[in-house]
DNA sequence: TACCCCACGC
DNA sequence: GACGTACGTGGGGTAC
């Protein structure tokens, strides 16, 4: 059975704001009326428990009914401003809690209702409606119930016929005789002049319609009560209709579309944090609350000996590991779920089971998991291979809104509505307390993790399907990720050797300089302390403060850079901090996680954690080993091939952003000029500054290529005068005179922004999302930002999409070609490969081949390669 | 342990 | 006008 509850925004808002006192959180911001409505609106769910759900608000001042009555709800207060600034957040709260909510122009929110609560009845559905206006008991019904609050807000009474009946001995379809009669001061609407509710209800039960009163009113008993009715007919009759309903207000919505009961706990609870509704914080909290949920039963077995029964297909699978990192960790069980049972399997028992490792490595039997690359990489390190993975969960959940911060299993039901479960912290405990549990404990989790996979795979294919993300998650994510756990397990090797020696000969360097640093302050102190270091700048030395941060003296590079001329010991520091860098994060952060036996490195690389597509790589992050810096560039050159005599391969789009955007924005000028292969930077600086290519200056072609930077990562006109060294005015003129001189990137910019707005979301050229829900924000900067976002997503993004679509394909063609190169590791717009030397010159024609074509543009895409013994030679 | 500052890559 | 402004990861210091 469907429940529908239809909420008067408005109404509930006013009716919160009186009730409480007037409550602010530490930004000054009032939140009594959003504090009213959401325990309101929580009580409506938790005792309703509503499949569907839609909140309608009064759009703008006038509606239809002042055409028929220009005095209509005049007189009325005005909004208070204190009430008026908690609407933006009541929408918030709405949008975490995915409630529909819905406004429109010359309509109020009764018009809405009345026309939904109408719509929901024909489907037979029950419907409550919640107001604090006595207006919508008119829409009661065998299937409608009206839900008035009495006092306060949470105090409330349900209306049936019945109950209408007890109190005013009418039907509710005479609601607005009543009201034609007695009219409504709160609205302005005059019915009959000495006319109140108790003679409106005698006339109603008499005569039962106004009509039926003014025809007859020669039988209405009362001298008085005569001359009014027959002196006021027309303004009767009025007031019945600016009281009446209207039940066909055009609306875009399906019935269907008003689904309740997925949401984001995240987003409440962080709204919730920043609104201080602390007693609600503690209520949501995901671990806390999932914890204490009541768990439904469900029947297990344990395993003890692997069977044919025990590996059905298609199966949900968990291939349990507690260490965040998975690399040689231990495997704390199995579980699996199908439509013959649900299993746990101890990690024992499945691994010395030949039927188990058979039955993982067939590709036709299908597994479903969440984190297919942590299953496969985990069980890889065990020698056993895992095929036939038809589902991944955690890919599933990152497409279709990769904002989620988490992925973890619970997480994702409660999202998604299906079985609730516990968090994994909550079964395992965090940090140092982490461990496996009782075997029983643990044997319940894994299989109900594993339910839930089972339980949510469908949903989440048709909500792909749904959002054309279908072939973007089966075709390229879920293959890239099988691509991704084997360049993972792979690795790469280091000479450690090499490594070490840098860092002696760093480490004597930075004992050096730190000498030197401490004479020139006269003192001896921690430099890699900003507050130390900021006490001996500002406060001994007397430099001049340029910048502060919130917990004193900024000592950042631009900061120290200003100050270089002041002071010897300025440049000693810079030096110290870039070689510090070097030390603690390149050369003793890879020595620690480099394995001793095989000298290899294996990072993770995440695929579900960025908004713009990109992967991200930790423990260690091999995205960013220096390079701009020769210094820096040299740690490249411990990065060396895991076999002897074989070559690093390095392969880098050119400029594969801009070329998207050339695309994208199909501006002619930047497509010609990609068609020809020129300098892009000389060719934006030529059209920005208007001068031939002879004429453009270097430091013409270092401000056009800072544009183009900022074009492609979406900074601001704040961003731009940072790297710049200008002013922000002069920024914001260089970014105008962009875009006058590419009339067809600025008309993308603001289409893909009316775009976004329009549709919540932008996407990417193979359809990956993100929504952009501050575009529509009160607040400048957010707003700003989600603009920015939405111009520079698509492109980003883009560039993601075709790079990913390169790494499935070469992994495609080395296998087709049985060549023996493998593929390390991806550095967002560059693809690092070790190659045996007999294929190095078929390397050097297949990457470039297989990148370049990975999807077709309007605009050629250009791959640099180059191969040399280590990764600092491969340039 | 959580947060800040700083710095590396794209 | 809005006062904070690409995305990530990680190391070191510091306050709790």
């Amino acid at each position: 059975m469907k429940k529908l509850i239809l909420i008067d925004g408005n109404s509930i808002a006013y009716r919160a704001f009186f009730a409480l006192p007037l409550l602010n959180n530490d930004k000054g911001v009032y939140t009594n009326a959003v504090y009213g409505f959401t325990t309101m609106l929580l009580k409506i769910i938790q005792e309703e428990k509503p499949t569907h759900m839609l909140v309608a608000f009064d759009a703008g001042k006038t509606t239809f009914r002042h055409k028929t009555y220009e005095e209509y709800k005049g007189g009325r207060q005005k909004t208070p401003p204190e009430l008026s600034e908690q609407f933006p957040l009541i929408r918030e709260l709405l949008d975490a809690f995915n409630i529909k909510r819905f406004e429109l122009d010359n309509y109020e929110a009764d018009d809405i209702i009345g026309t939904l609560s109408k719509e929901a009845e024909k489907e037979k559905w029950e419907v409550k409606v919640v107001s604090g206006d006595k207006d919508l008991l008119q829409l009661v019904s065998d299937y409608v119930t009206v839900v008035l609050t009495k006092k306060g807000i949470t105090n409330v009474e349900s209306y049936d016929e019945a109950l209408i009946d007890e109190k005013y001995g009418i039907k509710p379809h005479q609601i607005i005789d009543m009201k034609g009669l007695m009219g409504d001061s709160s609205d302005n609407i005059p019915g009959v002049p000495g006319v109140g509710e108790k003679t409106a209800l005698k006339l109603l039960k008499q005569f039962g319609t106004i009509e039926n009163v003014l025809d007859s009113v020669d039988d209405v008993s009362g001298k008085k009560l005569k001359e009014k009715l027959s002196e006021n007919k027309e303004q009767a009759l009025m007031s019945k209709e600016l009281a009446t309903i209207f039940t066909e207000v055009p609306y875009n919505l399906t019935l269907d579309e008003l689904k309740f009961g997925e949401y984001d706990e995240e987003k409440v609870v962080s709204l919730f944090k920043e609104l201080e509704f602390k007693s609600l914080v503690d209520q949501f909290d995901t671990g806390v609350s999932a914890a204490e949920k009541e768990l439904e039963e469900l029947s297990f077995d344990v395993v003890e000996e692997v069977k044919e029964e025990h590996l059905a297909t298609p199966a949900a699978m968990v291939v349990e590991v507690l260490d965040e990192n998975y690399h040689q960790a231990d495997i704390a069980g199995f579980a699996l779920v199908h439509e013959k049972g649900r299993y746990f399997i101890p990690t024992e028992t499945a691994l010395r089971s030949d039927l188990f490792v058979e039955w993982a490595k067939d590709e036709t039997k299908k597994k479903w998991l969440l984190d297919a690359k942590r299953g496969v990489v985990v069980l890889g390190w065990k020698d056993v291979l895992l095929d036939g993975v038809d589902f991944d969960l955690l890919m599933a959940s990152y497409l279709l809104d990769p904002s989620h911060s988490s992925h973890d299993l619970s997480d994702i039901a409660t999202r998604k509505g299906a079985k609730s479960i516990q968090a994994d912290e909550a079964v395992y405990g965090k940090g140092a307390k982490r461990k496996v549990p009782e075997t029983d404990v643990l044997a319940e989790h894994l299989v109900r993790k594993a339910n839930v996979i089972y339980e949510l795979k469908e949903r989440m294919e048709e909500e792909l399907k749904k959002n054309e993300q279908f072939e973007l998650f089966k075709d390229l994510e879920m293959p890239l990720s099988v691509v991704l756990g084997r360049m993972e397990t792979e690795g790469v090797k280091v000479d450690i050797d090499q490594l070490k020696a840098m860092g002696e000969d760093l480490a004597s360097r930075l004992a050096e300089l730190e000498k030197h640093i401490h004479e020139h302050a006269g003192v001896s102190f921690n430099i890699n302390s900003p507050k130390q270091l900021g006490e001996v700048l500002f406060e001994k030395l007397g430099l001049p403060v340029i910048k502060k941060t919130k917990t004193g003296y900024s000592t950042s590079a631009d900061v120290l850079e200003k100050l270089a001329e002041d002071h010897e010991i300025i440049r000693h520091i810079l030096h110290y901090r870039q070689l510090g860098k070097l030390n603690s994060t390149y050369i003793e952060g890879l020595v620690k996680v480099t394995h001793k036996g095989t000298s290899k490195i294996h990072t993770r690389f995440n695929q579900a954690l960025t908004q713009t597509g990109r992967l991200s790589s930790t423990d260690p992050n091999l995205q960013n080993i220096p390079i701009r810096l020769e210094e820096g560039r040299k740690i490249r050159k411990a990065f060396i091939p895991s076999e002897e005599g074989w070559k690093i391969l390095a392969a880098d789009y050119s400029q594969i952003e801009l070329r998207v955007l050339a695309h994208i924005a199909q501006d002619e000028k930047l497509i010609t000029a990609f068609k020809e292969d020129m300098d892009v930077h000389t060719k934006t600086a030529m059209d920005v500054f208007h001068v031939s290519e002879e004429d453009v200056t270097s430091m013409m072609r270092r401000s056009a290529k800072a544009v183009n930077f900022g074009i492609v990562y979406g900074i601001s006109d704040y961003g731009l005068s940072q790297s710049l060294g200008i002013t922000r005015k002069e920024a914001a003129k260089f970014i105008e005179r962009y875009l006058a001189s590419y009339p067809n990137v600025a008309e993308y910019m603001e289409r893909i922004i009316e775009e976004a707005r329009e549709n919540g979301y932008v996407s990417t050229l193979l359809n990956r999302r993100r929504y952009l829900p501050e575009l529509t924000s009160r607040n400048f900067n957010q707003r700003s930002f989600a603009e920015r976002t939405a111009m520079n997503t698509p492109i980003q993004g883009t560039a993601a999409d075709i790079i990913k679509k390169a790494m499935v394909e070469m992994a495609l063609r080395l296998e087709e070609a049985n060549l023996k190169s493998r593929l390390l590791l991806q550095v967002h717009d560059e693809l690092i490969f070790e190659v045996p030397p007999e294929e190095v010159d078929e390397m050097m024609k297949i990457v470039p081949e297989v990148m370049e074509n990975a999807v077709e543009l309007a605009v050629p895409l250009k791959v640099d390669i180059s191969a040399g013994d280590t990764w600092y030679d491969a340039k």
